[in-house]
DNA sequence: CGTATGTCAGCTGTACTGACATGT
DNA sequence: CACATGTCAGTACAGCTGACATAC
């Protein structure tokens, strides 16, 4: 390592290529995907989330997938016209609402999650090594932490 | 694990989950960068990959890329009014037109790999060890098996 | 002729910004 | 009042499809 804040390692280098490549083929493969279930990847990202961590505002999904609040809410918009999210008006906050899966919500994550009609888990499955798997897990934990900096 | 086709492990759920997230927020991250350098991540795609493997035709571009010759068109068209590529007609097939980079293509290619103003390197290099960077480069080599197959 | 290459026009998904209304 | 929450309108980018011209 050097004290000049332009000195890059080699290694540096060639794995933000890799990722930068590894990221747009990934995204457009799995748009695919979720194109064939007619749901998209940030809708599926929102419902996944309410899933884990219970019912939360625009504001704090927003926050929370680290997009504009104009921008989550045209996602929530969209799963509420599919009957996959209801809204409900915060009663101790009159300009929050509350975003929470529908009956219908919970049924589709369950069904995906069980059935994993997900193309990227099949292949995970399928064609890596247990061992392999972790490695992808290590470096999505490590390359989330740059994306937080 | 099992014959059944809808088995998954835990690990395969998972590392798809891990993977789909950090891949949303990582375009977002990367996307600020290369806004900042007045060019996009398909174009940066594109002259890193002409660089490495030579002149080719927008349909070859785009068959590398995994992206129909209409997309790549007009990323090619994009860095062709910027002065870093240049087309010249195939002399053997008047269909044929070979997308090269120009002398300031070459000198932007070097430049941005010597000095690393891409944020992504950056933070590979200043937030990550050299164990943490092989990993990476491991787990993109799988991902990208993976978008492949 | 059919096929390959490339262009043009228009659509979608996902993000962005700015302006605005409303409630705390 | 400022601030938080949310909506609406407009923009940009990167993919897509369909229709078309041209060259092999």
């Amino acid at each position: 390592m050097s004290a000049n804040s332009q000195a890059v390692s080699a290694s540096a280098v060639r794995a933000a290529e890799d990722v930068r490549v590894a990221v747009t083929r990934l995204r457009r493969r799995m748009k695919e995907t979720y194109d064939s279930q007619q749901i998209t990847a940030s809708q599926s990202s929102v419902l996944a989330r309410l899933n884990r961590d219970g019912p939360a505002s625009v504001g704090d999904l927003a926050a929370a997938e680290r997009v504009r609040h104009q921008s989550m809410a045209a996602s929530v918009k969209a799963l509420e016209e599919r009957g996959l999210v209801v809204r409900t008006p915060d009663p101790a906050d009159g300009r929050r609402q509350l975003v929470s899966l529908s009956e219908q919500g919970e049924q589709f994550v369950l069904v995906r999650r069980r059935v994993s009609g997900e193309w990227l888990t099949r292949a995970l499955q399928d064609l890596c090594t247990e061992e392999e798997r972790r490695t992808v897990i290590a470096a999505m934990a490590l390359l989330d932490r740059l994306a937080r900096s």
